[in-house]
DNA sequence: TCTGGGGTCCTAGGACCC
DNA sequence: TCTGGGGTCCTAGGACCC
């Protein structure tokens, strides 16, 4: 999909047509999600500090990102691509990889460009919005096709022609090759992807070391037969959270890490998942970052262990100078059900009877399948948050510039900006002429959030 | 207004085991 | 009895991707 983000808000909000859109983090530690083709042109692009994106294009419309509106085009959007093909394999929301010679649809390259139009007509009739398609032999060339074909475009490459085409291009456009490995390579002498192909393997490998060096060398050749891989399990779970103003307080520090912990087993939860390594991050205020990690005997998904784990943890991190970033994730992860873990913690404290005495066996059970006992309630007191210090928070969140809202008299609009107790809305709908704007209190009885409006008018898209 | 959040994969060293 | 050769697991960090 082109420039995503920005272009779901774009469709959603016709005054924003035409115009720079930056979507992304709006506190003063934001980054931009994605940029519109119009924000790219004053410089602004993904990634950049939002500060830097507003004094490059200030009279953009800047809008926080909203995921559950995206992923629903997402799903429109894989939808279609599962009727190409049975594997497809999704990279974001935003991008996928589909086997077309596993669908049976294509077989040559006249065939694979009209199931690749079809496929962006269908596109934009279903979702409003334009995607670009690369068609090549192999994952990589396919990725570097779409690159090429953006915005909405399509770029078939025909097998045979990668080397001569990817010649005398950077190093860059290979994927796995950032900053660091390009300037890496740089300082060996090669720029190019035929610098690369003509190095010798062993070259790239000393270079590089063993894997990241021997796939380059065959990415040089125009080589990848790398499979199309429709189900991946997901290897961790994480969330991480960067604080407006460094954290410097203990206390703080603890109950945020306490936090996390919390909605990172949430998480683990939802996705049908325990696992057996806990792992704190902490970014320091120099932007210095490291990681703790400590492996269970056994998967959990009890959240009185994860957060005990991370507090033990975080114990041994220096916290002086302030903390910018803190983050709990959990990795080695099994589908275990609550249930088979409880089956599993008696069936070791079985084992662990038969050799030991009663009480040490009950500790030893408590370190694998968790405190599941008597710290629980004592800890779930002490992770309520402090509601009181958030309510300035909760209205920023309740009209956070980019929200749907639905006025009691002027109908849908959604928020253009907040504070000093007002709110500013546009009202206008996906399918309506650019709105008027008008200003309410922040407690308007007659104003309330609502959900994202469809950007396609009508029930039947199936026939599209 | 200087740097998000969610992931993946790889490397390297040490412990441990046979 | 001046020092092997694998293999696996764990931890920490780094590069990269969207």
């Amino acid at each position: 999909m082109d420039a995503f983000f920005a272009a779901a808000e774009q469709a959603a909000k016709p005054s924003l047509r035409g115009k720079p859109v930056v979507v992304g983090g709006l506190g003063p530690r934001g980054v931009v999600a994605t940029a519109s083709y119009e924000a790219r042109r004053f410089g602004v692009h993904s990634a950049m500090p939002m500060g830097q994106a507003r004094r490059l294009a200030p009279n953009a419309a800047y809008l926080v990102p909203r995921f559950a509106f995206y992923r629903s085009i997402s799903e429109q959007v894989m939808e279609l691509l599962g009727r190409l093909s049975p594997l497809v394999e999704p990279l974001s929301l935003d991008e996928a990889f589909v086997d077309l010679e596993a669908g049976g649809l294509a077989d040559d390259g006249a065939s694979a460009r009209g199931v690749g139009e079809r496929l962006r007509a269908d596109i934009l009739a279903t979702t409003g919005l334009t995607g670009s398609v690369g068609l090549a032999g192999s994952k990589m060339i396919a990725k570097i096709a779409s690159e090429e074909a953006k915005p909405d475009g399509l770029v078939l490459i025909e097998p045979g022609t990668e080397r001569e085409l990817l010649g005398p291009r950077s190093v860059r456009i290979l994927p796995g090759v950032g900053p660091a490995t390009g300037e890496h390579l740089r300082r060996a002498g090669m720029t190019t992807v035929s610098d690369l192909a003509e190095a010798g393997e062993d070259e790239l490998v000393r270079l590089l070391g063993r894997a990241h060096g021997a796939s380059l060398h065959r990415m040089a050749q125009g080589y990848d037969d790398r499979p199309v891989v429709a189900e991946r399990d997901a290897k961790s779970v994480s969330v991480e959270d960067t604080f407006d103003v460094d954290l410097h307080d203990r206390v703080r520090i603890r109950t945020e890490v306490e936090r996390l912990a919390e909605r990172c087993v949430a998480r683990l939860r939802a996705s049908g998942h325990s696992g057996r390594t806990i792992v704190l991050k902490v970014r320091r205020y120099d932007f210095s970052t490291l990681t703790r990690s400590e492996t269970l005997r056994g998967p959990t998904d009890d959240p009185v262990v994860v957060r005990e784990a991370a507090g033990r943890l975080l114990e041994a991190v220096d916290t002086t100078g302030g903390v910018r970033l803190l983050g709990v994730g959990v990795s080695g992860l099994a589908d275990y059900t609550q249930e088979d873990l409880f089956a599993q913690a008696e069936a070791e404290a079985e084992g662990e009877r038969v050799g030991a005495s009663v009480a040490s066996s009950a500790s030893a059970s408590g370190a694998v399948a968790g405190g599941s006992g008597s710290t629980s309630a004592a800890a779930a007191g002490g992770a309520v948050p402090d509601e009181s210090a958030a309510g300035g928070a909760a209205v920023e969140r309740r009209w956070a510039p980019g929200h749907d809202v639905r006025h009691a008299v002027h109908g849908a609009g959604w928020v253009q900006g907040s504070g000093v107790g007002r709110v500013t809305v546009r009202f206008e709908e996906p399918w309506s002429a650019p709105g008027r704007v008008r200003t309410f209190s922040v407690d308007d009885p007659e104003l309330e959030p609502s959900e994202p409006l469809p950007l396609v008018r009508g029930e039947c898209r199936a026939g599209a």
